[in-house]
DNA sequence: AAGATATATTTCATTTCGATATATTAAAAC
DNA sequence: GTTTTAATATATCGAAATGAAATATATCTT
């Protein structure tokens, strides 16, 4: 999905700001499954203002910077649609964590052991905050039922991840460990 | 985890080509969290060369067109492991299945279901991917411990996915179901 | 014999990222 | 009470990555 149906998919729930779209991105009900920095939003939101997607109005604000709020339109919403009616690419997962992991055993078992703690708690910080009820659809309160659904896949995958990286925890660990000793017999053994 | 680092990471396996390179992320041990095309791949193997973090030699071949095949030095290796001692970026999941899903009151029953089946039957064509024992790393048999570690968390999750899908299936499609027959009533109604 | 598939690299326009600059105000620390 | 930090808000721009097509050769399938 590329940034600008992705912006359209939040202006589909209510009026926004660049500021605040990036917010849903990074916060919001698409957090663990979208992006988008104001690198792209901006140029995004300013080319559909210029095709009709969307509409600009820039609202002053007592004691905050104005912002530019922008609407969704009929043509917008048809442009949503079409790009739903596509069939969706493929998922991607990214992990800089699993890059690293992939080679542990050429790190140190106290790093190993950060590295998984750190996951940990990453993903549990995800987890609390999908399971907060207080977590509200940018400030709409009703969710609907695809909103839920992808709310609950992601705790659940985030809770199957946890899961894992408890269990594995040890095994890597001493696996690490034990890579460590090699190391230190074989320069003992050299000296 | 720039593309030069994940190419690296490939390298310090062993001596491959752009087009091999490539078929690692896509296929090999790093397809599940790593991920490059063509026109990144080639760019930053020449630029590393240039910078002496890899050597290439050109070899011709019975019956195929000459490939450029690379090796990493030891200043490569260098490379690796600093980027390795960074503290991992956050791991990031882009999905446009999600994001038709969070508008799944908006499609109908029919497409959701093919979604949720389309979905699942990656899943687990991954999953017996992953679970295969000729699953090798590049032609190299023995897996490290931390190539294992990224294996099955991979499979821990795509299994945690389609267990997700398959009990959510029903639910996901009643409720398109329940949404479709309201705007049946509705235009009705309105006859 | 034709067409599809696999190997192999290059190129390039479009898109996205990431970092920085700019400005205002509220809250927090000292 | 004043400085600093955090939050709100937008714009810009070079660097990096994406994605698709162009090019070439050889094998496998029908």
């Amino acid at each position: 999905m590329d940034i600008k149906t992705s912006c359209l998919g939040v202006l589909s729930i209510c009026d926004a700001s660049g500021y605040e779209i990036r917010k849903a991105f990074e916060d919001g009900p698409f957090s663990h499954f979208a992006e988008g920095g104001f690198g792209s939003i901006y140029p995004a939101l300013n080319k559909m203002e210029a095709d009709g997607l969307v509409t600009c109005t820039t609202q002053a604000q007592d004691k905050r910077p104005a912002k530019k709020v922008y609407s969704i339109t009929t043509k917008g919403r048809l442009a949503l649609m079409d790009a739903l009616a596509k069939d969706p690419a493929d998922d991607k997962y990214k992990s800089d964590f699993l890059f690293s992991m992939f080679f542990a055993d050429f790190q140190s078992a106290r790093r190993i052991e950060r590295l998984i703690d750190d996951r940990i708690s990453q993903f549990e910080k995800e987890i609390s905050h999908l399971g907060d009820p207080d977590n509200e659809c940018m400030g709409v309160p009703k969710m609907t039922e695809g909103a839920d659904f992808v709310r609950r896949f992601g705790l659940h995958m985030h809770q199957a991840a946890v899961e894992f990286l408890k269990e594995e925890k040890f095994r890597a660990v001493s696996a690490a460990l034990k890579g460590e000793s090699l190391v230190n017999q074989s320069s003992e053994a050299a000296e």
